[in-house]
RNA sequence: GCCCUCGUAGCUCAGCUGGAUAGAGCAACGGACUUCUAAUCCGUAGGUCACACGUUCGAAUCGUGUCGAGGGUACCA
């Protein structure tokens, strides 16, 4: 409907030897102001020489001549230029028929025009179980592999972990010195090492299984390998339980083996970026505007994480995607000037690639924060909170908040199973909704696309149909900023004009015409929430 | 010190790419269930958009600076 204004302006624009100039349309905060404005007059004041208004009366005028399908109601100027559209409602209900026809498809558009994405997110080490902070970037990074797909884009969810790095060998110390303490042999936790009791199951179950022979073996492969399966599993569990699949998983060593790592070194290395210092290899970055150099491998001759993400982040842009997007929580924040630093040395263009950093996340319990720590094993599990709160729950209090506020999650509030808690006013009216349709079919009601649209004429009816009429423009919107949360805002909106349509009238009554009428918006409405929702992967219940 | 993110109602946050009189929810107070589910709705109250300059027809939004919060700034990831 915008873009038919847009068209419109532009053909009246045409006709008045105006200058084409970005159009853009909004819809007014103030329903007063009518169903959509423009600015247009304003903005050509400086290429056209004259006063706003004046301008605004003569592209009302011409929009008025041309006007021969009645499509805009009225056209006026307002304020210091604005023009105002009122559409002809008859137009603007008819719409909820593409509502209905489209159904599970409506809001999808294909603007990705099936380009591939690599969307990687959580990529956790296998160290310990997920804890909430990682949840937030699991949410965040499936919805918007969701959101693109809904907008014809070919999705891949890639998770990238490290199994060899110094990490994993604590990890592994730590769960051979439980295996001793299980033994009852006298052992030294590394000072350092991760405390949680998961290190005791593992411990547990390497005894179950090898017994006592490996008491003298501090080094076997068996106390990593074991401790990595055991908890990988663990973490593939936590994320399918809160609906996150992922499509491949990248072993980092796999850098190493096919020499990508060495390939990335070389490159630096003709290009005079690398020079030895104290015994490690260090990155120039002052060289190629980074404002201090970076150590890429180690006197140990370990390299540190950025060579391994450079090389990484090659391997993807070689797998040719249309599209890379890397979710980060704030604290890996600084890798990224690295990464595209190393990327644009190696040839590539960091165009292709957006990186999404959402901020931390605090929880509250009962009115204080909780500290968290993953190594002191003082964290909540994504475990504990889905468990705790449910999956719907958890995945709605992820996505209601822009991805860089400090978010704050209140564990009293996401528990509360009441009506404070926000996620039950879009569920219970998606079931509101269902409950509608259910009686209406019982009383001998069929949804009939004929029915006649122009009775929907109150003041709440019209504003729930636009809105509804929006939706497309939200999920495309939310495509290009990569951003989830105006879908959130926007179904939350929804439910509201829905219950207050609710509150106010009556779907079912004696009169056959208007109940047709507003069964069939009724189920534009359950259409549109069911869509949302299932962008966002929060289920959409029948009854509560 | 330097870099990133943020600062909007008592609390948690919206406010789209600069637009018209700054918005929700919660908490507070007062109303509405013999009705398609009251997990809802209606009303009242609540603001120097941290602060100061600047950009322009127009700034919560953009720029600079100050103050405040969080994160980063390692031969940890």
């Amino acid at each position: 409907m915008k873009d038919n204004i847009i068209s419109k302006i532009e053909l009246a624009l045409k006709s008045l030897d105006f200058p084409i100039h970005k159009i853009t349309v909004e819809i007014p905060r103030n329903p007063d102001h009518g169903d959509f404005s423009t600015n247009i007059a304003m903005t050509l004041v400086k290429v056209v020489k004259q006063a706003p208004q004046k301008i605004a009366q003569q592209i009302i005028q011409q929009l008025f001549n041309d006007n021969n399908d009645n499509f805009f109601e009225d056209i006026t100027l307002a304020g210091p230029g604005f023009i105002n559209f009122k559409i002809n409602p008859n137009f603007v209900n008819s719409q909820l028929k593409d509502i209905l026809v489209k159904s599970e498809n409506y809001g999808k558009s294909e603007i990705g025009n099936g380009q591939t994405v690599l969307v990687e997110f959580v990529s956790a080490n296998p160290t310990g179980p997920l804890t909430v902070g990682h949840g937030r970037g699991a949410i965040l990074g499936d919805t918007v592999g969701n959101i693109l797909e809904w907008n014809g884009y070919t999705v891949q969810r890639e998770y990238y972990f490290n199994d060899a790095g110094r990490q994993m060998r604590v990890l592994a110390q730590s769960v051979y010195a439980r295996y001793l303490e299980t033994l009852g042999e006298s052992f030294t936790f590394p000072e350092d090492g991760y405390q949680g009791e998961y290190i005791h199951d593992i411990a547990r179950t390497i005894f179950q299984k090898h017994g006592d022979s490996l008491k003298d073996q501090s080094d076997s492969e068996i106390f990593k390998k074991t401790a990595e399966s055991i908890i990988f599993e663990d973490i593939k569990k936590s994320l399918s339980n809160l609906g996150v699949i992922f499509d491949t998983f990248f072993n980092e060593h796999t850098l190493y083996d096919s020499g990508e790592i060495e390939e990335v070194l070389n490159v630096f290395r003709d290009k005079k970026l690398l020079y030895e210092k104290d015994n490690a290899t260090w990155f120039k970055g002052t060289a190629v505007g980074r404002n201090v150099d970076k150590v890429l491998i180690k006197s140990t001759g370990e390299p540190t994480y950025r060579l391994p993400d450079i090389a990484y982040h090659q391997n993807k842009f070689r797998r040719n995607y249309d599209l890379i997007v890397d979710v980060f929580g704030a604290d890996h924040a600084d890798t990224i000037p690295d990464v595209i630093a190393g990327i644009k040395e190696l040839d590539f263009s960091d165009e292709k690639m957006k990186v999404l950093i959402h901020q931390f996340v605090t929880i509250m319990k009962d009115g204080v924060q909780v500290k968290m720590s993953t190594r002191k094993a003082t964290f909540i599990t994504l475990d504990e909170l889905s468990n705790d709160v449910g999956v719907d729950v958890v995945r709605y209090f992820f996505l209601m908040r822009g991805m860089n506020t400090h978010l704050n999650f209140d564990i009293n509030l996401a528990k509360n199973q009441s009506d404070e808690n926000p996620v039950f006013y879009l569920q219970y009216a998606h079931a509101r909704v269902c409950n509608i349709l259910k009686r209406a079919e019982a009383f001998g009601h069929q949804l009939n696309s004929a029915v006649d649209l122009s009775l929907l004429n109150e003041d709440i009816e019209n504003q729930l149909i636009r809105k509804l009429l929006e939706f497309p423009e939200v999920v495309t919107n939310s495509a290009e900023s990569l951003e989830p949360q105006p879908i959130a805002n926007y179904l939350n909106d929804l439910s509201g004009f829905f219950h207050k349509f609710y509150a106010h009238h009556r779907v079912i009554s004696d009169d056959n015409e208007l109940t047709e009428a507003r069964l069939l918006l009724t189920k534009s409405v359950k259409i549109v929430l069911a869509n949302g929702l299932k962008i966002l992967g929060i289920s959409a219940p029948e009854r509560m």
